[in-house]
DNA sequence: TAGATTGTTAATCGATTAACAATC
DNA sequence: TAGATTGTTAATCGATTAACAATC
């Protein structure tokens, strides 16, 4: 456990106070560099170099991994096994979560079928929906549950995380039902806020929100061009 | 045009320099709050107001609009219909963009049967493919083209945002060639960062990354608790 | 040892918040 | 007019960058 994550000081207070966004954000893109520097083989990595290469300052590397442990050596630079270890461990990769997708239309079955779970250790264990038509088919080897038995599932299955790709109007419901059924964390598609809620994590995707931003960015182009 | 957008001065200056990432995220959420005021039958809101609904300061949203003009009035605060109008216009949904999707498996299927486009006024032309049993095809009345024949269809249609719902590895080739072709906006759906291009604006959504972000905040839960 | 590069503190920069005069 | 609320400037806060001593 030394040299790990959150245990920097000795007493029992809360060293792990408010991780900003935007480490949070950056997180999963360490990861993402330096599972690519793996799998090219390279072993060892300096903060200036990985720097380079993901468009930061060495600086920002450093302080961002530094507020999590020392995972670097002077005059050496990072191992880049321990350090995508350590980040891996951060993100709770090995932490073996589980997941379900709630409302099974296009995006749900797209969700369903994609590798996104298993390649970040997450076990999709269930989809739910509630049309007559889905409940008992199967989809990549995942039952379609009924909705309606969601909180009977959720007493004799762990849940961590409930991917939500229902329909808008249902999110916040929905929302609530998971929590009273003990989710932990909500990975939210619909384009309605899940209102904050205690011992529920809600991650937002906003796929509307992402469109339109882009759409802004094009409609700056060519302003620029034309001043 | 005068009251508009990215006017505020006299000489051909660029007035609208860089806009902050974090301000550029909340236009659509605006977006989508004044959308809600409006169906609601709300056509008057002060910051103050709706900064409460959005979880902001009225500060921040003072400071936010006012970037782009002069939208409020004083003592009685914003016309809904008015600043929605605003906002739209500087988000582009009434340019009548055009969009094409870059790959026709289940993440593609599932865009070309939403609405997302529609709902923001952006109008999907074509899907493209390699895979001989879907070319000729047809997913929501929309016909699914030999990606071969891509640069030819963009010859004769301009497409403004080609989405990028292929595999990985082709992502980056496929952006290039987009580029060549005249596309002004990609949205990539891909776990792969395209390398700037001088005339392509690029939206990231990264998936996976949010899938982590989520771990990780529900891994702090735990953590927090035993503390 | 000398060179490299970290961990960490201090300086800078940018974004958010507060305050208030302008004005509807 | 009096009250409300904006637009905008100034103050604060937080995040990024720079610098450098520690040390491998």
């Amino acid at each position: 456990m030394s040299n790990s994550t959150y245990d920097k000081n000795e007493m029992g207070v809360q060293n792990n106070p408010v991780v900003s966004r935007q480490v949070k954000t950056r997180l999963p893109r360490y990861y993402r560099y330096l599972k690519e520097l793996l799998d090219a083989g390279i072993y060892r990595i300096s903060s200036g170099k990985l720097a380079k290469m993901m468009a930061l300052t060495a600086s920002q590397i450093r302080q961002d991994l530094n507020y999590f442990g020392c995972f670097g050596q002077q005059g050496y630079g990072y191992n880049v096994k321990y350090l995508f270890a350590q980040i891996s461990e951060i993100l709770g990769v090995n932490d073996k979560l589980t997941a379900v997708i709630i409302g099974v239309g296009n995006l749900g079955r797209a969700m369903a079928q994609s590798n996104i779970f298993l390649s970040r250790g997450i076990n999709l264990i269930a989809l739910f929906d509630k049309s007559e038509e889905l409940i008992g088919k199967e989809i990549s080897g995942k039952c379609i549950y009924d909705i309606e038995n969601l909180e009977a599932f959720m007493k004799d299955h762990h849940v961590d995380v409930a991917v939500l790709t229902l329909t808008s109007s249902q999110a916040q419901p929905m929302a609530k039902r998971l929590e009273s059924a003990g989710v932990r964390g909500i990975w939210n598609f619909t384009n309605v806020e899940i209102p904050k809620m205690k011992s529920v994590s809600v991650m937002n995707v906003y796929m509307g929100d992402s469109l339109m931003q882009l759409c802004f960015d094009i409609r700056q182009q060519t302003s620029d061009e034309n001043e």
